[in-house]
DNA sequence: CCTGAAATCGAACCGGA
DNA sequence: TCCGGTTCGATTTCAGG
């Protein structure tokens, strides 16, 4: 699986500008041809280097809170409840991590009400969660995609 | 603006799963007309619901290092902060939050020494930092982008 | 829904290390 | 030969009336 090249990054940079572009589109502006384009970023879907999606604006689809969950969890649980954390549809993002924090979690909920419940019933004791730190999100500067810098 | 029904919901999940997916594709799955799902879909986008885009792996474009640091500002700078380290290419994420931080950031870096030369020059009191706490991601157990489903 | 324009896809082809 | 890029034509998708 051999590395990037130049080209393959000013590919991912037009798609990561417009998920919707074609290759015909971004050939030409390479001055490529099409087939070329097409088996590039064939190739680096295939080498799991990125995949197409779309991205839901929360709000509009009813999820109006935004939490961070820092957990402090029992010793030697943390992959256990990570996978357990995982199932929940409202968790959109769980990892663990060295520092204050044993796990990080990232969760949509309707209102506060759900943000709530869902503290309240699942991150508790016996679930092997010592502690939790919640943050509410109240603005939101940048949510980007792009570690394709400058 | 009017609200979501069933058939654009289905829409969503299908682009979801893949971002690359045709209209004919849904279409023919959701047993309606390639112009019905192309109408809705490009309705949604121009509300603002949702749009076309790529994941990146990280990892595989050379960002090995995923961060979060929270922040304790000087009271009144959150905003100003907010705004200055959104222009990071590094930082992905940015927002203010209630609770134990005022802000909460996501960061990539190539390596350890990167984050801790991010972190020592610009994290500094003299750009009205008061404190952070760093967490360096271990094991990520999901990172989604699906606030749907069930 | 229908139609022309455009994009896609697979496979074959080509040219230089 | 191998690897990457290109070309070509059949098929599918797209966009607008």
């Amino acid at each position: 699986m051999g590395k990037l090249d130049k080209l393959d990054f000013l590919i991912l940079e037009y798609f990561q500008q417009d998920g919707k572009c074609t290759y015909s589109q971004i050939a030409r502006k390479l001055g490529v041809s099409e087939g070329t384009v097409r088996k590039r970023a064939t190739k680096m879907r295939k080498d799991g280097v990125f995949d197409f999606m779309i991205r839901i604006n929360p709000v509009k689809v009813g999820y109006s809170v935004k939490a961070f969950i820092g957990i402090h969890s029992q010793l030697g649980k943390q992959h256990e409840i990570g996978q357990w954390l995982k199932t929940f549809p409202q968790v959109i993002y769980i990892a663990s991590y060295s520092g204050y924090h044993d796990l990080i979690l990232q969760a949509y909920f309707e209102n506060n009400e759900a943000l709530v419940h869902f503290v309240n019933t699942e991150l508790t004791p016996e679930n092997g969660i010592e502690g939790i730190d919640v943050s509410i999100q109240l603005k939101q500067y940048k949510d980007s995609i792009s570690y394709l810098l400058s």
